[in-house]
RNA sequence: GGCGAGGUAGCUCAGUCGGUCAGAGCAUGCGGCUCAUAUCCGCAGUGUCGGGGGUUCAAUUCCCUCCCUCGCUACCA
């Protein structure tokens, strides 16, 4: 039996769960299902990653210990599977003791082989920032904060010898199309292999400066690079190396991830696998973002759709259908309401909702509520067939490649040629004209083929699959299932069986009443319906702000000052930047590099008064200090100095 | 600035190793049916396949160039 292992990434438990963590999961959860229904053994991982600097902050800011914190974010992704209608086989905490040997084992194997080496990192730290400067970020040899002079430290630190396995992983890549996949980001890995030397990864952090992470096996006083820990997990959960599962489902592992996790997963992962003397996993699948009215959502902005609300709303079936319906697979996709009820009400309610209710009332109608037995087959029958049987095919293609939407969209060839059928055959005209041996096979041809769409929609929506089969009186028992075979087969349906009166999983419905403002047009067809005679309200104006609100003290950690802008000149060596001196009535003017040389000249600057942020951190930009930042506004046509409305003294506050 | 991915009907996109390849769904208009969830079916469109140039008997599909969008990166602060 060939086996299937599939996996999201395990969630940093840095924020809570939003859109993209659920989408990923649906997608795990229907392949995982596409697989079994596909006769393979399969297994389905998710988790939570929950060690490093960021969760140590996170968990102080909510006056919490990194477990505490952990402990509570971790429950939520944990609850977040069962909302959407999908099973993980476990749910994996890089916190587990398992986890915590496992990635000591596989650090003390690599360490022992070699691939792990000491090394000296850095150098200048800088005990007022408790943080390491590369000669680069130093100013004039001073921390660029405190102004003074860091200290040499030779801080040892263990890395784990990726350059070494940059070749061989180049050449797996290119030997194996679908190592990672959509192509556009296999040719973007290639290019980034392919570009410069790969470094060597640092994977340790020493324990004075963070101790919440995995002790290194071999040096106490570190503690392991968060990523190295995180990615192990995918084996760790198979209990590496010894486990039952680890022999079944290594190295049959399809990794889902999202594409801002796509070098971690594609270089860091396969080496360090091929360090540990491990086979490279099966696949990784890359999938793009959700938009929000096409603006990007994330962790950090408040844009964050809440997956729970979408699925109370118009429930779990409907919601996976519409992600796995309107995402390409690595392209980003735009989330609205709008084409949620757009989508729900043509395809599912439309379609596929009123097929159901149709072929059942029809049934009922003519044959008191039994499939009735399939007499000759006409011409119109085979065609029907043949054209389920290639829409079939092309689902069962794509779905075991990712790509869902095509998939769906193939399937529902099928399910317009059904209701297509129907009107062809015309069941009302032969019921009239007693045809029934005719009425009977066209009716059989149609609930057959309903059946077949029902099995593979269940992947998809296990929920209502498994309600569409109870009403066509064929209960969902998943052994009994062969969807390679299913595209060919007939006559599965039993004649004689009784099916359910109505069918009403589908229901039309509407947009809830607060609309949200449409910026652009709206494309759901309720936007015409809702159409009255009264004019519509002028529209509101638009929101401005899609990024969170902040609290006024954040607001006050900015010190912005006015200045006057002393001397500009073009940076030697740098096109797009200018060298400016600012009196902020400080002793010393600041000197600060503006990226402004393609809209300002250096003479359009002298003089002016304009306004800094001044407690910005200093940072060289191509060898030059910058001490602060020059404010501009700017729309798509111009850009403007930001500055006061008349006179101010230098250093004057901006409040 | 460099690298990469794209620009195809109002919208979301598919497609072409150069020759019925100008398409699907949604939206729009008209017509039909009545089994059905005001559902379904049929018909009708519009497109200079981003602009320009080139190769070819023939290009949306190949080459060059320009413009625009997005991602990564950088001299983004």
């Amino acid at each position: 039996m060939s086996r299937f292992f599939v996996t999201t990434p395990i969630f940093y438990v840095n924020a809570k769960p939003h859109l993209g963590h659920a989408f990923t999961t649906i997608l795990a959860d229907s392949v995982s299902r596409f697989h079994a229904l596909m006769g393979e053994e399969t297994y389905f991982l998710t988790g939570t990653d929950e060690h490093g600097d960021k969760i140590v902050k996170a968990s102080e800011a909510a006056g919490q210990s990194p477990k505490e914190y952990a402990d509570q974010i971790s429950a939520l992704f944990r609850g977040l599977a069962p909302i959407l209608g999908a099973k993980p086989n476990q749910f994996i905490r890089t916190t587990d003791p398992d986890h915590i040997k496992t990635v000591q084992k596989v650090l003390q194997k690599v360490y022992e082989a070699g691939d792990i080496y000491f090394g000296e990192y850095g150098g200048h730290y800088c005990f007022g920032c408790e943080r390491f400067y590369t000669e680069k970020e130093l100013v004039d040899g001073m921390c660029p904060d405190h102004k003074t002079k860091p200290e040499y430290i030779a801080e040892k630190n263990y890395f784990f010898r990726m350059s070494k396995y940059q070749g061989w992983l180049i050449e797996h890549i290119n030997e194996h199309p679908e190592f990672i996949r959509p192509a556009r980001y296999r040719n973007e890995v290639l290019s980034l292999l392919e570009s410069g030397a790969l470094e060597d990864l640092c994977i340790s952090r020493p324990k004075s400066r963070l101790t919440w992470g995995i002790e290194l096996p071999f040096d106490s006083d570190f503690v392991c690079y968060v990523w190295f820990d995180a990615l192990l997990n995918y084996i760790s959960a198979l209990n590496y190396p010894r486990g039952e599962r680890f022999k079944k489902f290594w190295p049959a592992a399809n990794h889902i991830v999202a594409k801002d996790i796509l070098k971690p997963h594609a270089v860091f992962w396969p080496t360090m696998l091929k360090a540990a003397g491990l086979q490279p996993y099966q696949s990784l699948n890359v999938h793009g973002y959700w938009l929000v009215r096409d603006t990007k959502m994330s962790k950090s902005l408040g844009n964050v759709v809440e997956p729970k609300r979408m699925v109370d709303t118009y429930g779990a079936s409907a919601f996976r259908y519409f992600l796995l319906r309107e995402m390409a697979f690595g392209s980003d996709a735009s989330f609205t309401e709008e084409a949620l009820v757009g989508r729900l009400n043509a395809d599912l309610a439309n379609d596929l909702g009123n097929l159901f209710n149709r072929a059942l009332a029809m049934t009922h109608k003519y044959f008191e509520g039994k499939v009735p037995s399939p007499d000759k087959e006409f011409q119109e029958d085979a065609e029907l067939k043949h054209l389920g049987l290639e829409a079939m095919q092309g689902f069962q293609a794509n779905f075991g490649e990712f790509r869902t939407a095509r998939a769906l969209e193939s399937l529902w060839e099928l399910v317009r040629a059904l209701n297509k059928y129907i009107d062809q055959t015309a069941p009302w005209t032969l019921f009239k004209n007693k045809q029934m041996a005719r009425l009977g096979t066209v009716l059989y041809v149609v609930l057959e083929h309903m059946r077949k769409v029902a099995v593979h929609l269940w992947p998809v929506m296990p929920e209502a699959s498994e309600k569409m089969l109870v009403q066509l009186g064929m209960p969902f028992e998943q052994e009994k299932i062969a969807l390679p075979k299913e595209p060919e087969v007939w006559g599965v349906l039993e004649s004689g069986v009784a099916v359910a009166q109505t069918s009403n999983l589908f229901p039309r419905v509407e947009l809830p009443e607060p609309t949200p403002p449409a910026p652009k047009e709206a494309t759901a067809p309720e936007a015409k319906k809702n159409k009255t005679d009264k004019p519509l309200p002028k529209e509101a104006p638009a929101p401005v702000c899609p990024a969170e609100s902040i609290e006024f003290t954040d607001f006050q950690k900015l010190d912005l000052r006015v200045g006057t802008v002393l001397s500009a000149e073009k940076h030697p060596d740098a096109d797009k930047l200018l060298v400016v001196q600012v009196s902020l009535g400080e002793e010393k003017p600041r000197q600060i590099v503006a990226g402004l040389a393609d809209r300002f000249s250096p003479e359009e600057l002298v003089g002016k008064q304009v306004v800094v942020v001044a407690n910005l951190a200093p940072r060289k930009l191509r060898g030059f200090l910058s001490q602060g930042m020059v404010l501009v506004a700017k729309d798509a046509e111009v850009t403007r100095l930001l500055t006061a409305a008349g006179p101010v003294d230098d250093g004057g506050k901006v409040a």
